[in-house]
DNA sequence: CCTCTAAGTGTTATATTATTACATACGTGA
DNA sequence: TCACGTATGTAATAATATAACACTTAGAGG
């Protein structure tokens, strides 16, 4: 344990705050708006809206969670760092939010957008639907 | 042509706020956001936010304009009427934004949606990208 | 013609979401 | 040790959107 630190860890270290906001989306799943998250870091030591959006700015950019642009929200990634590449279900009635995991649909995306030409960066796919519970009811 | 009030001819006509509004978007062709659509319709009689706001609304549930949600802007809908089903592309260097009227990705995009058997409302779909122009430069 | 109703209007105030500006701290590499 | 990039803390403010309430208008239908 002599000569700890060989090469930076740096890079895969995050800040205090970045570690205190991904934890907290990681730990609720859901998503959760900017203020909220301030609110519950209030205690954690976050005092204003700047530390929470700068934290959110690079953990989306790290590609660890997303915006959900139509609600102003921050979910966590759960496809293991899809880096910005975003496609989500929305229920229209009950507001639950699901990260598309489904292979198919991204990779049908992707084969769509190559065919067609489209020299994409990144994208962002809100699709508004009727859950399976709320379509029971 | 004697009973000429079969049924309603209401649904049709705008009011003068929708009208005005959505004139514009259209004489624009750019997505535009709300506080400049104010802004811009100050001579017309337009005062507050809550005036565009709700015309906007209207012109989005009728399906004659669109939200582009990542950049709380409003744009025509040059698909005739697409009914809330939205698709563009979004230059990330300048910032175009164009509709995507290629059957083929839409369409696709359905088929997809039917292939994994998501019960779809609407959805809303921006792909970020480098347009021609940029490209070249 | 009259009245009911749904939709729209106008206005004030306020809530929610996000950024600017600026001074300071901290770690890493030269 | 110094410079540089990145993050921090804080106050102020900008940008986006909605709530609440009183009032008007247009069309349906008697």
């Amino acid at each position: 344990m002599s000569s700890t630190h060989t090469h930076s860890k740096k890079s895969q270290s995050l800040t205090k705050n970045q570690r205190i906001v991904l934890d907290l989306l990681q730990n609720s799943g859901e998503p959760l708006k900017a203020y909220f998250i301030l609110d519950s870091l209030k205690k954690e030591g976050l005092n204003s809206p700047l530390q929470v959006y700068r934290a959110l700015d690079k953990l989306v950019e790290l590609g660890k969670i997303h915006k959900i642009e139509s609600i102003n929200s921050f979910i966590i990634c759960n496809n293991s760092n899809c880096a910005s590449n975003t496609a989500f279900t929305i229920c229209e009635r009950c507001g639950k939010v699901k990260e598309i995991k489904n292979k198919y649909l991204t990779d049908g995306v992707s084969d769509l957008v190559k065919d067609n030409k489209l020299e994409i960066t990144r994208y962002n796919l809100e699709f508004y639907v009727l859950c399976k519970s709320c379509k029971i009811n």
